[in-house]
DNA sequence: CCATGAGTATACCGAGCGGTATACCTAGGG
DNA sequence: CCCTAGGTATACCGCTCGGTATACTCATGG
């Protein structure tokens, strides 16, 4: 478990590295924000790398008990509350995009906080489906479809950071909102 | 225009760049690369900022060439030959990703080069609205679709770095398909 | 009672950063 | 003929980077 001062490490880490960047933000910095010398730093995390997995994973923890909460109040198709979640959760931010893709690219070939975005990611996609075999049983192709959500969202995240709000996501949730209904029924009805 | 020392300069800029990361370069990495000094490519570019721009717009400008000339060859629906270019463009590389998306998640806010990544991907939409209307004239809403098929692509490049290979985007360029397709016609045949 | 763990403050290390300065070389054109 | 433009090579600047070292404070609990 973390210390006190570890903790308010980690928090500073979390605000600082997503709104300035991994590469461009030192570990003095860091450590000056959480009202802590390097030395306290170093003790907890060991170093810059091991303290940015910390990040990431604080990050995904955070963002994902918010998802599920969410998730429990909803009434179906709960797919389009991760497009929510995106946008609302509280005290991470969102106005600098997707902290997950920001990392990724920043972070060089091999590092182990790659690990930690990809399974984030993954997971992501994978709640997808999982919420589209349980809202809708007789679909079609729910793989197919939550692949389809999940690029919709990706892009409209990846832009977030570019555009400086979060338009995008709320564009891709009612381009979502369409496709979830089944094709059939636009034609016939 | 650009001596041939600057040429090599921006030569060398573009592949380090993209495949280390804006902030993970030095200028005398990349002078190195092109076998100049440091005054040169001073001489040349004036500042690392201005390198950065000009890297960015040489990106672009050498992807968009590509682009077109595959339009110009292409058959109907021409749209999707805009993730085809993302994925075969010659010498640029893509397996670390979308250019633009990367160094948009580097770069701190009120950095010019943020201009020419907006104008870039601004393009990439308004280029997708513009083959939508030239190729199927009666389209209910193709400004919808256009962006549509951009957050796909958008979605699937941001993560081909990640995954370290472009099949999302061919992922994408199926699914594309079957959106352009009219949804009326599903039901009705 | 005093030892341990968590913390403070400060200074330091070698390396790399973006950017500049000095001095020299050389090919082409008025 | 010699001046200029576009180079070369090398050294330097102040600063920041990730990471370490030394020495001190202070609360807690066996």
């Amino acid at each position: 478990m973390l210390t006190p001062a570890g903790e308010r490490v980690l928090s500073a880490a979390t605000e600082l590295f997503y709104r300035e960047g991994l590469n461009a933000v030192g570990v003095a910095a860091v450590a000056e924000a959480a009202g802590v010398t390097k030395k306290t730093l170093y003790a907890c995390f060991g170093s810059k790398t091991e303290l940015t997995i910390a990040y990431l994973r604080r990050r995904h923890d955070v963002w994902w008990a918010y998802l599920e909460e969410r998730l429990a109040a909803a009434g179906t198709p709960r797919a389009l509350v991760v497009f929510d979640a995106y946008v609302d959760h509280p005290g991470l931010g969102s106005d600098r995009g997707c902290a997950f893709l920001n990392a990724a690219a920043e972070l060089p070939a091999g590092h182990p906080g790659l690990d930690v975005i990809r399974r984030h990611k993954e997971a992501v996609r994978a709640k997808f489906a999982e919420l589209l075999r349980e809202d809708a049983p007789g679909a079609s192709d729910p793989e197919r479809l939550a692949e389809q959500l999940f690029l919709l969202l990706e892009g409209a995240v990846a832009h977030t950071g570019i555009d400086g709000d979060a338009h995008r996501v709320t564009l891709a949730r009612e381009i979502a909102e369409v496709l979830m209904r089944d094709p059939r029924e636009v034609g016939t009805r």
